[in-house]
DNA sequence: TTTTGATCATGA
DNA sequence: TCATGATCAAAA
């Protein structure tokens, strides 16, 4: 838990952007903080067994557990932390706190992604504030069961970390809008952000403007940009 | 090894 | 049956 949590919610308390909600948000988040604490630096294969989450192979496992962790920790009902908290989590990282994987947004429709506006778009309303819970493993091979619960890390973007995702964003919806659907950057391209198939198969399709398809796809966060946010928090 | 398209277990 | 949160694994 960062010692300095209660200072930061007096600091952005005279922050004028934020609002009785926020506030509010901060006071559950601060709690559940606290009681997440006797989870941390245990194997999920520990805190799975303690609180009734069967083991699996699945890809599943640790974000299962995880899940479970927080909503446990959680001074408010699943359904409200759903709804009105952050954007939950799980991010399995290497000693240096880089993700083995980037970390995935629901599938968007082409059609209407082209449609929507920045400020009111579903990838802001999910980005605009996350609870992201790191699981350290040595190897990308390390059983998920084995890998060790570290402290989640609260984030809400910084207004420079804000303008980059929404330059990014902006440029993938009008190439999208342009037809060029088939040819967008990849995450090697982009700093924050990125489009990638997020399907059941490669049979998933999802219409794009200009008359083709693509495989269905989501807005993921790039490796490199979750470990910065990451390194930022243990600073 | 890294990148990027494909896939999969789970729950509603 | 499908969307979701994540990992797998073929390419580069």
């Amino acid at each position: 838990l960062k010692p300095s949590f209660t200072y930061a919610l007096y600091r952005d308390s005279l922050d004028s952007r934020w609002n009785n909600r926020n506030l509010a948000e901060l006071a559950n988040l601060d709690r559940l903080l606290r009681r997440f604490a006797p989870f941390v630096g245990r194997s999920i294969n520990d805190v799975g067994a303690d609180i009734g989450v069967r083991p699996s192979t699945g890809k599943g496992y640790a974000a299962s557990v995880v899940h479970a962790a927080v909503q446990m920790a959680s001074p408010i009902p699943k359904r409200e932390l759903a709804s009105t908290g952050p954007t939950t989590r799980m991010s399995r990282v290497d000693d240096e706190l880089l993700p083995y994987e980037a970390l995935s947004f629901p599938a968007f429709r082409h059609n209407e992604i082209i449609t929507e506006d920045w400020q009111d778009s579903a990838l802001l309303a999910l980005i605009e504030h996350m609870l992201i819970v790191p699981v350290y493993g040595r190897t990308r091979q390390t059983p998920q069961g084995a890998c060790v619960l570290q402290t989640p890390v609260y984030w809400r973007p910084t207004a420079d970390e804000l303008g980059e995702i929404e330059r990014e964003w902006t440029m993938f919806r009008d190439a999208i809008a342009s037809s060029k659907a088939d040819r967008l950057p990849a995450e090697s391209d982009t700093v924050a952000i990125h489009i990638r198939p997020h399907a059941r198969d490669s049979t998933d399709r999802d219409a794009t403007p200009g008359g083709g398809s693509q495989t269905k796809r989501s807005f993921w966060l790039n490796k490199r940009f979750v470990q910065r946010i990451l390194r930022a928090a243990s600073r």
